[in-house]
DNA sequence: TATGAATGAGCATTCATTCAT
DNA sequence: CATGAATGAATGCTCATTCAT
């Protein structure tokens, strides 16, 4: 179970207490990432952090605290990453685009971070999955505003109006699960990745924008 | 934490096996949905099955054992669910849009299968994950050939080829984000998620056929 | 710390759990009586009682509990053990008599019973405390109802009156004190015990010096 | 769990080595007292003191050692002001009366001293249980002095020989039990306390019921 | 077949105690 | 003199797992 895991070398001494607590949510979430909240024990953590376990829990809390943190810690680089990616005053589509790219990057260099926020974080009940949750939302809800922003530039079609969140939700997911197959495929660049999903849902969404819609009585089947 | 759980009421005797192991694993399905895989305890399955511990090792082995058959029925099941909605001599649009209901009728009507598969298997590292991401990736491959089977009827452009399997996982990530979200917005119907999905998607994805392709530089804030 | 105790040599197995349950509240009292509550381990407990720790927390719960238990079951032997002594149709001062040796009989036989009563539960604080402070109360009323009604017979001076019920502490006190200053000096009987007690309190020490004996023969129920 | 402590405020510095001594006792009584040995914790003792927990290793030693100075500076305490509120040449019941209500006196001045040496002391196995019961000994020796020389100017009945000892054991508890009956029922003074008490041991009970009543005005040294 | 009885092994958490500054 | 930083060593408790009946 235990295989490999960095640690630091040399058990550091008389360190401020801030760098400590940057040291043990480092060592926290790479530990969460590869074992799930459960399985990681407060053990493993403080041996990756090279500290004592009473230091994580003067500094830190409890098991749940520390999990919380983590998962507050990475969701804000994640948030920063894409916003700081954004540049407000470009097209919609051209902040999708930047968007996109900005949260591949951040899985690519941080792995680890996405892991726990994206793997971990929802199967632990309670308060952990509604906060994961909640953010989830508010990405969705960003993605929605850019999609209504962007329809309403055209005319607003009805599709859009109603199912705007419905999309960025299936927008949303589309990313995430292509970053976790992009984990196994690390061959493409993060631009590709992008790409493809610009391609995929915002030509059909233009389409749909436009007036071009997709019902089952459409398809070749049944209307030739 | 232990609310309020159907149990059986009386410790039947002298079933045969299949029916007792039928038993547990629906006890255990339901209890591993609830609380997740670690803090789901065999206590509390086997008070729900209305069965002994010692039965639930005799017939189903270890809790890890237990956990991936279910596992595996549920995902059997999801499978089974999908394929027979399907009817391969239809146009690919329409063995998606068959699918994708399918896939919605399954989620509303076993939300605890959806639940185990979506959200607990994967946190639990080890064997369960690379099962379900086989699993998963088995449905990426389906719809990658569904894909590039529409794509090749128009003539196969490039990018449908080399792209295909991302594609898909993003299809599939959508559909499953879509579902997710659906689980707390359950005032639309299966089919309306499936449109929204066709629409999204398909429409899209008949553009990449046509060769019609977003890029950054086409973007308007660059073409005019 | 943990010196010599008794523990029973093989590890029984398959008893039914109300013997269990005894084995392991007696181990307890005896544990808890050698070491106080707080420094008490589960472990010495569970070893004294030739039992796993995990059956403890089955059948009686936390320390806390546990600790309860042995309180309760301690003192109801306790009044038993007293209240059995006493012929409620014998004069006052014939009930204390037999009630004090009594008492000082439960005391001998039932050392750490005693011991856990009264020197571990008080210095537990919260629920323990209040525990053994009622029950103490309760002896302490009795005693008063003897001590009035023994006044009341014969006139009920105004000191009796008011001061009852503090007397009858004192006397409570008393005996329990010299209950601990016999387990230093075991070479008295329990009947020396008692008698000094009423000699001192019953009579007074000024008719002692004076040469006035209290003896049970000398009570109003065999002297007429 | 920490309700409501009085804390130095602020973190004085450089005191000369005694006064620090004896701020750190005063924490560590209030502390003990309230939570009992185990209990009560270094870290809230040295908060409580306004001092740094190294600093009470360096002055006091462990925590066993703590204690111990405490409970050693509680009992000096405690056998001063009562032996200070006898005078030496006043006849045995006189002695025992002003004794008696120094002690109470003591016991409402200093509630947790007193708390700290009736209650807790004893709970704790080893060398303070020792040390304490040795102090109550003391105690118990000068009664018994009392006792026997007040015997012995009336010529010594034999009773009072033989069982001299065993009645000052009982007259301690008795106070001791009526002190802590006091903390609950604070409505009487020291001085009837300490009344009900002489009536009780010295005059006997029986003599109360028939009427004789021991005041401080009958005492041979006044009344004749 | 079916189960109540029993446990080994692990984990989170706490606390008295000591360095390094 | 004075302390923030750090830890070794316990301890209460839980849970998957297995016998004996």
């Amino acid at each position: 179970m235990s295989e490999h895991v960095q640690r630091s070398p040399e058990r550091a001494k008389r360190l401020p207490r801030a760098v400590r607590e940057r040291q043990i949510l480092d060592a926290a979430v790479q530990v969460f990432s590869r074992y799930g909240y459960h399985s990681a024990s407060m053990d493993e953590i403080s041996d990756v952090a090279g500290v004592s376990k009473p230091m994580i829990y003067t500094y830190l809390g409890s098991k749940e605290d520390l999990f919380a943190q983590c998962i507050r810690r990475e969701a804000s680089r994640l948030l920063e990453a894409v916003e700081s990616g954004i540049q407000p005053d470009l097209p919609p589509d051209m902040q999708l685009w930047h968007g996109l790219r900005s949260f591949y990057r951040f899985v690519a260099d941080y792995r680890e971070s996405w892991t726990v926020l994206h793997r971990q974080a929802l199967a632990v009940g309670g308060s952990f999955a509604e906060e994961i949750t909640s953010m989830r939302s508010r990405a969705i809800e960003l993605v929605a505003a850019l999609v209504v922003s962007a329809g309403s530039q055209k005319g607003l079609a009805d599709q859009v109006e109603k199912s705007g969140e419905g999309l960025a939700a299936a927008l949303v997911g589309a990313a995430e699960s292509l970053a976790d197959w992009w984990l196994d495929h690390s061959e493409v660049t993060d631009g590709v990745l992008a790409s493809w999903l610009m391609n995929l849902v915002w030509l059909g969404f233009n389409d749909l924008v436009e007036g071009r819609v997709w019902t089952p009585s459409s398809s070749p089947a049944h209307n030739e």
